[in-house]
RNA sequence: GUGAUUGUAGCUCAGUUGGUUAGAGCGCCGGAUUGUGGUUCCGGAGGUCGGGGGUUCAAAUCCCCUCAGUCACCCCA
């Protein structure tokens, strides 16, 4: 067999995994600095507590895990002749790879209810999966780094979400547009035409105004059944983009002046806080996942062509979906891998690779052992190093160094253990001068500052 | 789920209207250089042309099927 992955995974080599790292560790800094504890859960979660909250379109894309055992010979004999994989499903599956950060963490909170202290604040760095055809920026498996606090409605949460993502981005070195939201407005506005209960796909409409433009807008809507009169007042709202106009809309609509409110209070937070990034006010913005309810952050890059690499809001019901007692919620989640992507493209990660470790060359098998003895003294300063096995030409131990992008090298030699001395090389310059062990050390531990 | 596109050496790719033994660059191995890498020079290894079937005197090239990758849409991070 030719040896193969599936589609949508990746291996990662030492020297990505060091980018991701560092990646990571500069989120993680972040999280722990605004108060949020790590939790993890499992790969799995039961298919019921995945099912359905994520709408239609996500249920497709969950990953299933077969059932153990015989399980065909469980699953009824009509089923098995309809040939319906849908339907069948439930016989034939009761686990799914989680497909987000968030709900799990619901179930946990539920689950938890009485070891937490609210408001909880916790972050969760973990792959999550997700059966979609992949592209550009989009793998089946792919990490999520998510911050939620839960049970307090309080605003200032949102604004430390704004301000996370601010911080973090600007460590990253990377340009961000950070867009701010809230559901409110979008409900408040399918009451108005009288649509309520149209507000996905009427947000799903709205969500791609940059992308169609209006009139791309206005004829989805037009499938959609909407009339003339409800796409208009749609139309009117799409042109606005600042708050008074929005208010002015919906005059005296309690849902949408809440909305306005809250954002303003958001703002009213930020208000004077030293940013690297703009947070702009966006009534467009609509995002796909159903359970957010208040505002919403999304996170694009203004350098690169991609898709969002962050996002979030508040949702207040996510609890209640696992039958606890309500608890409002706000969380972000940060996109690894697409960050990833756009930090490579603008080769930020260059220098995000390990100081390269020291080497031990031999010149003579004999010296093996004492090579060896060498090495261990390195290590026990704390020096990051390794030894090459005897055996090989010089020329070949000096190609591997160089391959491994080693630093300095020493070299063991009969002439050099006659005086008692180590040739220790700078790779770097190419520098080569001799001194006794702990004169080694101190010039390695001096350069390197290790 | 829908649509496009690409599969030729370890990698990136050439390969003309079908025509002898399928090429290049990089990488790899060896040597020039038995105590010194990243430069240079010389030599070498490495290919079921994604797989299967068909057309033809002849297929990497044309046709059909299939598998895999990539990209876009849907949706999303």
């Amino acid at each position: 067999m030719t040896p193969g992955i599936p589609k949508g995974t990746r291996d990662f080599g030492p020297e990505e995994l060091y980018k991701r790292r560092y990646i990571f560790d500069i989120i993680q800094k972040h999280f722990e600095l605004y108060g949020y504890s790590p939790i993890e859960t499992p790969s799995m979660e039961n298919l019921e507590t995945l099912l359905g909250k994520y709408g239609d379109e996500g249920d497709q894309l969950l990953f299933k895990v077969l059932n153990n055992g015989d399980f065909l010979s469980k699953v009824p004999t009509e089923l098995l002749d309809e040939k319906n994989s849908q339907k069948a499903t439930s016989h034939l599956s009761k686990r799914g790879l989680r497909y987000d950060l968030t709900i799990p963490f619901a179930r946990y909170a539920v689950m938890h209810r009485n070891d937490i202290t609210l408001p909880f604040k916790r972050y969760q760095i973990q792959p999550v999966w997700r059966a979609d055809r992949p592209q550009k920026g989009r793998y089946q498996e792919f990490y999520q780094c998510d911050a939620d606090v839960i049970g307090s409605e309080s605003l200032q949460y949102e604004a430390e979400c704004v301000l996370l993502f601010d911080q973090v981005f600007a460590e990253l070195g990377l340009e961000v547009d950070i867009r701010i939201n809230n559901r409110k407005l979008l409900s408040a506005l399918c009451y108005l035409i009288d649509a309520g209960e149209r507000i996905s796909p009427i947000t799903a409409a709205i969500d791609k105004l940059d992308k169609i433009g209006h009139d791309g807008v206005r004829k989805i809507l037009e499938k959609e059944g909407l009339n003339d009169q409800q796409i208009e007042v749609i139309a009117q709202y799409l042109k606005i983009d600042d708050l008074s106009g929005i208010r002015h809309l919906f005059q005296d609509q309690e849902e949408a002046q809440v909305g306005i409110s809250e954002i303003e209070q958001i703002f009213n937070f930020l208000n004077g806080k030293p940013m690297s990034n703009k947070l702009t006010f966006d009534p467009t913005l609509a995002r796909g996942l159903s359970y957010y309810t208040g505002a919403i952050l999304e996170v694009k890059s203004t350098q690169v062509e991609m898709g969002s690499i962050g996002g979030g809001g508040r949702y207040d019901n996510l609890t209640a979906l696992f039958g606890g007692e309500k608890l409002g919620g706000m969380g972000i989640s940060f996109g690894a891998e697409r960050i990833y992507d756009v930090m490579e493209e603008l080769g930020l990660l260059d220098q995000a690779q390990i100081d390269a470790p020291v080497l031990i060359l031999l010149q003579d098998e004999q010296l093996q052992e004492y090579g060896f003895d060498i090495l261990q003294q390195l290590r026990r300063h704390g020096i990051r190093s390794d030894l090459y096995p005897a055996g090989a030409k010089m020329k070949k131990q000096m190609k591997y160094a160089d391959r491994v992008k080693a630093r300095y090298i020493l070299i063991l030699g009969p002439e050099e253990w006659e005086r008692k001395e180590i040739a220790v090389k700078d790779m770097t310059t190419g520098q080569q001068s001799n001194a006794g062990i702990s004169e080694v050390v101190d010039i390695i531990l001096d350069k390197t500052g290790a």
